[in-house]
DNA sequence: TTTATTATTGCAACACAGTCGCAATAATAT
DNA sequence: ATATTATTGCGACTGTGTTGCAATAATAAA
């Protein structure tokens, strides 16, 4: 199963490119050039997943938001980061920080979700 | 607005007071002794999420989850605590294990929500 | 106990996110 | 230029969570 280039894999890899932050799948489309269906974005942002070009936080509205993954190896990744999404501009931004997990004995970890939400520097 | 007492309310406090990890409306709804609609549900679950009675999870796939608050006062709540989901058997727990946040400077927080998934030691 | 007040409920309808099947399109290989 | 098949757009669908509204029921007042 190859990938193939496309139009609008291009945009939207781009448009993740251009911002710093992370994105709504409606962020997305709003931000592109050209006008792509709302199932092929959710498939493009999939496929991007899978092949681990992008990671993916989901937030307390319960929507997903995707980003660039900065230093991952397609099969190392480390997203275990804090994200922060300011309740007034909506921003979903990736923190420095690391979740450091501590599980109990016998419990494997798979995949770490960590959200703040509040008010982020610009918007005080 | 004063609350009422209703067999509704009594019946999901109880469920959740039975329960030890938290669980999501319809994880509730099958619970119940009686039958109760879903928007009730809902409702009773936001009016306790209100009054600081339950904390809210939201999972990796985007649903809510509710669980008792433990040594929580009305005003002074500390769910900065982790959660984890397993993926087997579905269970999403409260782990003791707190999350110590440290914003970059302007930030401030008003909501934490830090979920791993994995498999859980019973599932092992 | 009866009556009045109003919080709560059930129902239906809705908004939205995300997914999937399928036929049409377009990117790559031959 | 042609064949192969990954990708797309469309529509339909699932599921979560919310809301308006009239009916119900819990509490307070008489």
């Amino acid at each position: 199963m190859e990938r193939r280039k496309t139009q609008s894999t291009e945009e939207i890899l781009s448009t993740l490119k251009d911002t710093d932050f992370a994105l709504s799948h409606k962020m997305i489309q709003q931000r592109l050039s050209i006008e792509v269906d709302r199932a092929t974005i959710y498939r493009v942002l999939n496929r991007f997943l899978e092949d681990g070009i992008v990671h993916r936080v989901i937030s307390e509205n319960g929507k997903q938001y995707f980003a660039l993954c900065e230093d991952c190896e397609r099969n190392d990744h480390h997203h275990n980061h804090f994200h922060f999404r300011c309740n007034k501009c909506g921003k979903v931004e990736c923190l420095a920080r690391e979740v450091d997990i501590q599980l109990p004995a016998g419990y494997t970890a798979e995949n770490i979700n960590s959200l703040v939400t509040g008010i982020c520097a610009s918007c005080r």
